[in-house]
DNA sequence: ATAATTGCAAACACTTTGCACCTGT
DNA sequence: ACAGGTGCAAAGTGTTTGCAATTAT
């Protein structure tokens, strides 16, 4: 990756200005497939990755590879998951990251890290709605 | 789902008696395969987790689908997972459950929840060595 | 007897690779 | 000029589906 490409510059744009914390390859795709193929898509990220301009993840086996953009607003956020609604919540916490480095020996990443669960709200729902199944 | 078979009984029985905390569909099948097809073990972790007999989650894209047997020991243990080493490293903490749902108003299911980071080893490692790149 | 289950092969979806063509330096 | 990058098509891998044969009730 020697060379500065009309495509790199594209995706970089691209992620520079999108607003999302998480992207996933095929949306980077469906946006810029007039002007990226998505093989440079795989490839260039790849590299942004290695070069921790991007972190990789995975939220599902279903969906296409997640990127987050290190540059954006989000970062150093905890990311807590709501398994009904889907929602991601964002949280800022120092403690919690403290807790495992000090107490755990071990230093975690919680840009790469998402907290499965319940929200507030749905557990508030499940108890007064159905049970289900 | 109405009939019990051999297979279902074989694959169960295996969760079962099974040490490991986390499971992939292939290690079940590398182990099963002379009995067991594996679609049918598809099909039958599939149905487990509707029972919430297992629960389902990926580590990452590279693996199959990873269950978690609930009857197993290693229940409400928390998960965090070396980037370098790969090595899995089971904690029991409640604190930091109770923190996340006091504190934040989110019940976390810490089965379902991987905790990424480097561990002590590698971080120490390194200190010392290259840093590539 | 018959409805459910199994398991092969084929279809799918995401990702990676081989290679000819194109582009940045 | 030529090393590096792009993108198509093909291969690779994990998962799901169609369907005929088998099995549990």
């Amino acid at each position: 990756m020697k060379y500065n490409t009309k495509q790199k510059e594209i995706i970089l744009n691209y992620l520079k200005n999108n607003n999302k914390e998480c992207i996933t390859i095929n949306e980077i795709y469906q946006k810029l497939n007039k002007e990226v193929g998505k093989v440079t898509i795989y490839r260039y990220l790849e590299q942004l990755e290695k070069e921790n301009i991007v972190n990789k993840y995975s939220l599902s086996n279903k969906e296409s590879a997640t990127y987050k953009f290190n540059g954006c607003l989000y970062n150093n956020h905890i990311h807590l998951m709501c398994f009904k609604c889907e929602k991601i919540i964002h949280i800022d916490c120092k403690e919690l990251e403290e807790h495992i480095k000090k107490d755990h020996n071990f230093t975690p990443d919680m840009c790469k890290t998402t907290i499965y669960g319940i929200c507030k709200e749905c557990e508030n729902k499940g108890e007064n709605n159905e049970k289900s199944n």
